[in-house]
DNA sequence: CAAACAATAGTCAAAGATGGTCAGAGAGGT
DNA sequence: ACCTCTCTGACCATCTTTGACTATTGTTTG
């Protein structure tokens, strides 16, 4: 955890925790923590996806920012079926762990749940070519989701 | 008891006794042990193997790290690998399910988590010829066992 | 108002920073 | 000698950081 990224997703997240939404200067956050701004591009490329739950809005030019919100879904049944579109048939590795996670966040499913999942869902659990695993993948996840549905 | 691996097994193991997790970067290792980073993994790959009880996570880039922990043993862990050897690589849906009201019975997963598990390993789950499916089913009930080994 | 300028944010590819793999060399025991 | 375990290094995979170039929006100027 000493790496920009890490720090800057903690330090984001940490707001986030109180506020509903923030919204940011890239430049200003770039500076804070002394890094270039298109880091911070990436940090939310990579930590405030969809699949995590996060919503990022910006604008460029004189007044711009980036803004970025949690995704407040009020029926876990919503969740579910958003969660479905999303999956479609094409599901990579880490896709699929960030949304168990999210899963887990909105208590639909508990950490064991997730972690048993999460293991069936890894590439060593389905041997065979690429393309086909992530169809797998996105075939069991949907699997799973209806399942949850009625549990 | 002379050689690197031995050592450095030694060294990890002494912190593990305190500590139930470390997080090691492969290189800082390397050095202070004055040996090839690939060694480490040798290391890893034959003193700390889910078999003797550890699970290893690590991740590449910038930040990277070699993550350790120790398994709890459970008594029932004799079940578990006696399941395993039943399951071997062929695996009805009929006798899944019978292992897993099994486990369920045993505690070793609730019934909300056997549900899960048997939806994943239904044959609509597993859209392949029958053969192909057996073995699939036993491969996931397989990891399944290994991972109860960890929650 | 259109053109120029200023102020932002986005993209992308290259470089940097780690860890992983694997085949072959080395060492120790039988 | 032969076998097994260890050690090494070249090459690979993945994640992060950086910076040059691009795109968009707001403001000022002719």
């Amino acid at each position: 955890m000493q790496n920009i990224t890490d720090i800057i997703e903690a330090y984001l997240k940490q707001i986030l925790h109180d506020e509903k939404k923030i919204e940011i200067k890239r430049q200003e956050i770039a500076e804070r923590f002394d890094c270039v701004p298109s880091q911070i591009n990436y940090v939310i490329n990579t930590r405030f996806t969809v699949e995590k739950g996060y919503f990022v809005e910006s604008k460029r030019g004189g007044g711009g920012y980036i803004r970025i919100q949690k995704i407040v879904i009020l029926d876990s049944h919503d969740l579910l079926d958003e969660v479905s579109q999303w999956v479609g048939n094409d599901l990579t590795e880490q896709a699929a762990e960030d949304y168990l996670i999210r899963l887990v966040n909105e208590q639909l499913l508990t950490r064991r749940e997730a972690i048993l999942i999460q293991s069936l869902l890894q590439k060593e659990s389905l041997p065979m070519a690429l393309e086909d695993q992530r169809r797998m993948r996105a075939h069991l996840m949907q699997t799973v989701l209806q399942t949850i549905k009625r549990l």
